[in-house]
DNA sequence: AGAACTATTGGCATCGATAACATTCTCTGC
DNA sequence: GCAGAGAATGTTATCGATGCCAATAGTTCT
């Protein structure tokens, strides 16, 4: 309005009324072809799709979506901490999400507060989302999760539940298992953990895991120490465990909690794995690259991702089916913070 | 069908028609209750609310969009690569739009080739979002890119321009001045620099801001030692550094590689700080905690996603405008991986 | 050749919300 | 007491694609 001398401007994108009308042929021919529908003569499919090229034609999600009732959209309920081992997990969602024709749409929490993850299953649940996976730990299940959980075909990843909701988890105990093992195989007396914050139940099961194999094997079942993920609440404990001359071997729940511990110890002037041996749980890119390398047990959490949008496909596209929980295996990698009790090289 | 007792069944949830009918008003009036419109009874909003509570009714946003036009919804396209430092880049940025009431859909790509990058802008374009904003480094900018993102407010975040665009970036060369002045005010002849790949802004910047400040002081500048991020590749650049005698000062373009420099150095029997220096871009959560902690160069990358937000929308709400380039300031972080030259202690 | 199909295509209603316009109602001020 | 401003609410058309059903064209079979 005014002086503009109306450059380009915005003109209204092209409808598949324009498409067909360029073609030839009618607005539902035209969506026959786009859907990929089968009874269309060749001819007339090139014809259609021409005149998309020509026309620059971009389909409108927003009608597709009125008018099929189906968004072919999953949501991913996510938290929003840089926990390394977490992105991996979204990326396999997104790859095999993609791959069946599916787009993730993500709500991330900045907490675990119950009305925090109401907001975000509600967001989903807003952009009518087909199904959900929950990559939270869920500690306090409210009404208000259960109902909007209830009506929408739900898969949790980290093992909690809530009423109908399938699992798909990687066996945390077993991971806890491998570590303690390998370190009582190494000659240990007994193992010290540092574990995840309680609300997790990844952390909970860690623990359970490795009480039991020391119980099984009629170890002393040392004082948890609590953490909370972070590099910093490890070099916290770390500090305290170097004070301790006992111990010997520490299982830390998470990779850069291991790394504060060893710092932490460092600085104590006890050398890891020669004094004591230190093995974490993730194995993030840089557990190989720290001194000294980390031993850690690996999570497949791309796999994990894949796995949890086939079953929450399947589940959508089957309804009444029951699936039954499934839990990947993570896998023990041995490198140097870990060695032979009493291994000490040269000092002391 | 055959047994089933029919239990709840997948009723069709509530429309706004519903919820008129219930509290006895027309849509229309549902509608200017739930959009915050003005001119509307408290006794009848009140009414609405309370229907709508009582119905569970929850928005329709696909019919919403296609009816107002807008989505509120803005575009990201990201590198699915598990940098840590561009994760907070997202944080920032879903903040912030959520803050503004807009949602981010995100779509990620696995490489920078030309084909991906326009597959992920496209599938953004068909969820009609209002903007986008490019947190990968463009490269070539392909006519199809430029016509997907003409027809779009586009903010790129790493200094990469399509006609058009906006742009918020971090002050990359600015980052590898700090660097490479604090490595020369402690003493050392030159710094050698581990670079990230050539095909990331951010790295060729990181390299002039290298080679200016040395030239500026009168310095030799050595060859480039060429790395990708990973901390793999700073391994292997740090193997080739660590035989050269006369390399005092390391700069990595990333903190990722850094770590592996250092445990390069390690391996050779070269100590950091006290033979060598090394300095890293990021500040990752970890870099406090290796040993030795990491001097890193930290980048606001949550402040930049807030930035990036803010301009997109302004952009997105007053066309015409243009908005000058913005960009944040890097922060220089001393830890113990830097020392003066010829600091060391004891041995040698 | 006529019936019975099948492959292809078109017409119309519809999804659920909003925009634009029309209407009713309620106060002012003279 | 009545015109006129403005608030509150209702009516109708519309966004763009798809589902369902009908219509036309082309084939096969007896």
């Amino acid at each position: 309005m005014g002086t503009a001398i109306g450059e380009g401007e915005t003109r209204k994108p092209p409808g598949m009324t324009d498409v067909a009308q360029a073609a030839g042929v009618s607005p539902q021919t035209v969506s026959r072809v786009l859907s990929g529908h089968a009874n269309v003569r060749p001819e007339t499919r090139a014809r259609v799709l021409a005149a998309v090229e020509r026309l620059g034609y971009r389909k409108n999600s927003a009608a597709r979506i009125l008018s099929s009732g189906r968004s072919r959209t999953i949501g991913v309920v996510n938290l929003q901490t840089a926990f390394y081992s977490r992105l991996n997990l979204t990326f396999g969602i997104e790859n095999a999400a993609r791959a069946a024709g599916y787009s993730v749409s993500i709500a991330s929490t900045a907490s675990l507060d119950t009305s925090a993850v109401e907001e975000a299953l509600s967001r989903l649940a807003d952009q009518s989302v087909e199904g959900v996976i929950l990559a939270i730990p869920l500690i306090h299940v409210s009404p208000r999760i259960e109902q909007l959980t209830g009506s929408l075909p739900t898969v949790t990843v980290d093992g909690s539940r809530t009423p109908a909701s399938e699992v798909v988890a990687i066996d945390q105990s077993q991971a806890a298992r491998l570590a303690t093992r390998h370190l009582l195989d190494l000659g240990h007396e007994t193992v010290w953990h540092v574990s995840g914050p309680g609300e997790w139940l990844d952390a909970v099961n860690r623990i359970d895991g490795w009480r039991e194999t020391l119980e099984a094997e009629g170890r002393t079942v040392p004082p948890i120490l609590k953490g909370d993920w972070s590099p910093s609440s490890g070099y916290r404990n770390g500090l305290i465990l170097g004070r301790i001359p006992e111990v010997t071997a520490v299982f830390a729940a998470s990779d850069e909690m291991a790394f504060g511990v060893i710092r932490a110890l460092h600085e104590l002037g006890r050398r890891v794995p020669q004094d004591i041996s230190v093995i974490g749980v993730d194995d993030i890119a840089l557990a190989e690259y720290c001194s000294p390398s980390l031993t850690t047990v690996a999570q497949p959490f791309e796999e994990m991702g894949t796995l949890a949008v086939d079953h929450l496909l399947r589940h959508i596209n089957e309804p009444g089916a029951a699936h039954e929980p499934t839990s990947v295996e993570p896998e023990l990698v041995v490198r140097a913070s870990t060695a032979p009790v009493g291994a000490a090289s040269g000092t002391h």
